[in-house]
DNA sequence: GATTAAACGAGACGGTACGTCGGGTCTTGAA
DNA sequence: TTCAAGACCCGACGTACCGTCTCGTTTAATC
């Protein structure tokens, strides 16, 4: 299955690295997030536990770092030329993902540790805060080419109207357990589209 | 399957049951969710903890239904006679409790155990699945008036519109950790209201 | 099995002692000691748990009354004319009884509840010591009669004699799990027979 | 697979058993068997409890052990010289022993978990069984210099007749709560050695 | 034959201990 | 320096079973 993974007893660096996030990936998939342990996933990486403790720290750290790296993969930003095509060949692809048990693992892992951030400010880093809005930024590019085209008007917020597809796409599935299929994403890419022309 | 007459049983146990959901919001609200223990819950509702088990059988059983209840106080529908009124205060509403711990507790519960749901179908109960279609379901009222008003075409789809104002607020707060404040939810509510109307 | 248990609903007083008696004796012998449970015992009585505990108060009690009646009516008293046939049907029978499960369950059943009699003095009752010293007095007619036919010198000390045949059978088959037959018997007969015959 | 050289692991693990095996005998002293809790065993230890159920699994096999070893320093083997006192110094101990809270522990551990022995053989590991076939092999030196003194025929068997003294003080101490003070010894020795120089 | 007290059914609860799980740390030896 | 190895710490979860409590209901003896 996995193309023979070299085990030199002490591969270095690089090596480890992503034979752990490969492991971790694994075992997202195959065993759902709670089924992910640390130490199977050192196992399956041939790589010592504390060695991953080394280099991630939190087992939460490994995993977040594993979903991400995987849905940039994943849930390329496409560019058909029509503004409507991109739409809908993203948010498909991001349905797909999140429906994985890996994309699914993404919603449960909580900002920072817990719910660290009780106070209104965020003070620390938070990786998947910052993971999102980079995403958005990224697809923002399909909204701006649409500007660019003249299929919508100037003054729309390109992140905002992302935001809203990929919200509606994240409590269907991560929270309702519900499919989507390419139906529903079609007519959420033209209620949003239809908005944005029309509104203001 | 309703006793006829509630037995003194009955009684008590509706007490206990009440102490219990209650010290477990307080504790969500206080400690966040990963500070949310049984043990404590259990203290602070002056009950013991085995009976936490006997009732809910685990943690995750016990705060669902704790934060659902929660949810379902906090976030009632509106009737103002205003589509726009309604939709803007039932989301103001909602993302004031995504904002809150107990709120935020709902996105990292999974559905049931873990992802057990990694077969395709819906095998078992999925209580946040059924809450949150009942939730919806409730909710559609408001755009059914809208309808009934003529403020909507009689072919829109009230879920569907729910569900893409929800989730926005969703994504928004729960995974992004940013602030949904009124303008925000104003502008969600313009661009499907606008949306709406003129699709299709 | 058991023959047709009435089940009126609510039965009275010995009716239920003999039942919770002989269920007790039952799950001794097919699901052994730590098997038993107060709730099984009750259940497979027709009776409500709580009968049970109203009745003999704790668990122990309930055990060692069940397996003290059972010692009394599976090792009876035999009188063949012999003194050295009596000893050795009597050892032979009390062997049976310690290696069936309800009489091993005997020897785990303690002095009281636990080792209470840290203190020098007994100050409480001691069911099981108090049976173990009647059981010994009874069988003891045995070996007057050995006496009394000059099989045996007169001062011998009868409870002495059956307390080292009966020890002898209670360390090999209780703790070392080792059987004891017929001519382990035999021997041990011979040899308390012969030293009370040639002692002092 | 004896480790050639103990790693440090094994110096510090030696370390952490000598610890918890003290501490559950002082336990077992004080408190006696049914106060004799795991947790209380870690914490007097200055081990984490998890540590103890790593090493011996269940609670059984821990007391077990601790109790082994103690009886197996409480009660040597003497050598006087003279079979009689050897004899009477070995059981005089053994009774003290079991006198002991720690002695009354081993008759109440059961044969491995529970009476798991049910079918006739005997199918696993049974330390205490193994334990009393060991102690009975060692002590029997005492009988076997007796014969070679003369002071006893040749053929009698070493082991059955320690079993007999044993039993009996196992079933005056443990079952009846009597005390076997040095009279009671001495009747005992002078009742089996009598026996066994005149028995067949 | 109605009344009443004891015994029983029923079900949840209190309480204590056992054992499990998994995240994370520490020490030492070796590559 | 990094990694392997293995025991450990730590804290929470869940389970099992004993025994208690309250109250409704039946039964048997009494008036």
């Amino acid at each position: 299955m996995t193309p023979s993974r070299p085990t030199p007893s002490h591969r270095r660096g690089a090596a480890v690295r992503q034979a752990v996030l490969d492991a971790t990936v694994e075992l997202l998939a195959t065993e759902g997030l709670s089924g992910t342990r640390v130490a199977d996933v050192a196992v399956r990486a041939g790589v010592h536990e504390t060695s991953v403790y080394r280099r991630w720290g939190t087992r939460t750290n490994l995993i977040l770092e594993a979903v991400l790296s995987r849905m940039d993969a994943d849930v390329p930003v496409p560019d058909t030329g029509s503004t409507r095509e991109d739409l809908t060949v993203l948010l498909t692809a991001l349905a797909a993902f999140l429906a994985t048990p890996t994309g699914r693992a993404l919603s449960r892992l909580g900002l920072t540790p817990d719910d660290a951030a009780q106070n209104g400010a965020a003070q620390g880093a938070q990786p998947r805060s910052e993971f999102w809005t980079a995403r958005l930024t990224q697809a923002a590019v399909v909204i701006q080419r649409g500007i660019d085209r003249g299929d919508l008007p100037p003054d729309v917020d390109p992140e905002f109207l992302l935001e809203a597809m990929g919200g509606a796409l994240h409590l269907r599935i991560l929270q309702r357990g519900l499919p989507a299929d390419r139906d529903y994403v079609s007519r959420l890419v033209d209620l949003v589209l239809a908005g944005a022309r029309s509104s203001r």
